[in-house]
DNA sequence: CCGTCACATCGATGCTTGTCAATAGTAATG
DNA sequence: CATTACTATTGACAAGCATCGATGTGACGG
């Protein structure tokens, strides 16, 4: 679940998560030939994680506890909306998970989903 | 074990760099906040695993010792043209290896590649 | 040699994606 | 209420990518 720190939080804990599963995770690869939808889904986690400025995106986030968006920026040296583009398929992949406190969106990884990752590639 | 037969017919200045490390491989995710090259690096992998017909194809050729070209086409439902680009994407991602037998090319995957995958999302 | 087979490459095409300016939405602040 | 601050969305553009027909290349077999 979300970790909720002490801060106050002021509407809605409302968690931009994506953790709806459409994504069935994750078999091993080795284990046998894949299905086509099996295929669709995972691509969409590899494919979130074939981007060079998401991947400094998801280490800068995973090297702390939590991350702001805004925070993000001067690091990557993108926009704003790039940034925004970025979390978004990252969240929607699983792999951070966004909460809104006040007007700052506050992300943080997802470690059992990175596992997910390191479980299809583990023979 | 690589037939390294004559691929300097090309006029590309980049090899196939088919059996040969070029990728400073893999430092944990959560280990640090990367550096752009690494992250470029490790974008080319996960690119390689992100379409759903190379996923699907490196879990048949995971299936078995060793897999041709031709044996690709019908269950991945591709034309020729297609199976070769995406072994050729593949295969610059280190993630298989071929060799050449006759008029075959005969396809393997390479496990410690996939294994530098899992631990680079491992923390 | 010549035709065939397996694969690679080229060219074209339609779709996807990364990027940012402009704009809209939402939350704090005075 | 008006303003400011942070984020999401929209629209547009260029670059990249998946796909396949046509063609090139090298390796058999007769």
């Amino acid at each position: 679940m979300l970790v909720n720190s002490n801060v106050e939080q002021m509407s809605h804990p409302k968690s931009i998560a994506i953790d709806e599963q459409v994504i069935s995770c994750c078999e091993p690869l080795v284990g046998g030939v894949m299905s086509e939808v099996e295929a669709s889904d995972m691509a969409q986690i590899f494919g979130a994680l074939s981007d060079p400025v998401r991947l400094r995106m998801l280490s800068l986030v995973a090297s702390q506890d939590e991350v702001c968006s805004c925070s993000l920026e001067e690091p990557l040296g993108k926009s704003q909306p790039t940034i925004s583009h970025h979390t978004r398929i990252l969240a929607e992949a699983g792999l951070i998970v966004g909460e809104k406190r006040g007007r700052w969106m506050w992300w943080h990884v997802v470690p059992e989903r990175l596992e997910d990752v390191a479980r299809i590639m583990a023979s």
